[in-house]
DNA sequence: GATGGATTTGACCAACTGGTCAAACTCACG
DNA sequence: CGTGAGTTTGACCAGTTGGTCAAATCCATC
């Protein structure tokens, strides 16, 4: 294991590549199911190498985690309160959305894990989701008590958006049998603005 | 292996038993992560028996999903192209959040196929699910074309529905940890057939 | 209650997998 | 350049896993 110190140009490199190819194959089969000779091979490295710089195939994985979640929790710490109340919302829908498009790797990744489980997330999950919905689901009711929004279960509101957006990233290979040519990322921003818009329009 | 004869008691009871057992473990480990002796114990049996009944784990697991993939399909199969548009869509949209909460290990199986591509599913999926997408997109793009409905994209539709009602089953770990005491089962349905309602009710 | 097919299993195997380690190699720096 | 820390790897190991097989046991039928 490489020493704790500034790291060295090479250390950089390959923790990186090593990240970058845990994303891969953990993302396509599951933690059980990636090996680390996959990885190694995915990074071009050797498998002693890489256990060099992470003492476990479990230590890869939760410092894959670590790395990507904040990442990955940042659409949502953009709605702001002092925002036009639809407008935030329908801007986030999108930005997860975009999330979809851009980073589909990384929804399976956390995909895989919850949908078993995730055993090895539900800490990060409870530390660091827990209060960034709890703040964010303030906000929402507040837009409802006021009446700029249509009075619905926030929470439930909240896991509509992120089950409607990563449906497009997790169930992939479903959604583009079942569109043939079409590619799914055309219409799928316009039908969740109208979507959500007709859902939260207040009745004036 | 048994004759292909008609089976015989024993053979009902084990077979049955082996997979209800391997829907226990596959939903909850993934194809990979499950293994056979896993299996074998959650069934009483030892695994050269299960071996007997199916000729392997990838057969048991085809077995599974050729058993599970049409009952998951009925909810879709009674959407009536004679009913009242709006109530048979909101009618199917229970039907599938029921079968959430009842079956969420069946969902959770698919899911996990899914999400890794679906290597085993693929073809099932495109000889059973694909036709009947077509024919139901048909019956509401044709409730759209006489305003019965909104207007907007049939097949989003239909994903944003299995997006919405999977969403409890599969992601049930993390919906529990951010609902705390409350029952997310408990206020979905109205979520759902307000979220609808509002979206598909045409201006009159 | 005998008998032959159906069922069950202990022992076993080869392949795979995560991880170790000592030896070899590379590279930054004086 | 020499040198020592940083990096890489071939060989290896122990545990797991899917699957086999011959022998043992069970059970429906006559």
């Amino acid at each position: 294991m490489p020493k704790d110190r500034s790291p060295t140009r090479i250390q950089k490199k390959n923790r990186a590549a090593i990240l970058e190819a845990a994303l891969e194959v953990f993302s396509a089969h599951g933690f059980r199911g990636a090996t680390v000779d996959q990885i190694a091979t995915q990074a071009g490295l050797s498998k002693p190498n890489l256990l060099y710089y992470f003492p476990s195939k479990e230590a890869m994985f939760t410092a894959l985690l670590s790395e990507l979640l904040d990442t990955w929790l940042d659409p949502m710490r953009e709605i702001d309160a002092a925002g036009d109340p639809l407008e935030e919302i329908l801007a986030y829908v999108q930005r997860k959305l975009q999330m979809s498009r851009d980073f589909p790797r990384e929804s399976r990744l956390f995909a895989n894990e919850i949908v078993q489980g995730a055993p090895r997330m539900l800490d990060a999950l409870s530390r660091d989701l827990r209060d960034l919905l709890e703040e964010k689901e303030q906000i929402l009711a507040g837009w409802m008590a006021a009446g700029k929004i249509n009075q619905t279960h926030p929470k439930h509101l909240v896991f509509s958006i992120w089950a409607l957006t990563q449906h497009y990233a997790d169930f992939d290979v479903q959604v583009r049998m079942l569109m043939g040519d079409e590619d799914p990322f055309d219409a799928a921003p316009e039908f969740l603005e109208t979507l959500y818009r007709r859902m939260l329009t207040p009745k004036s």
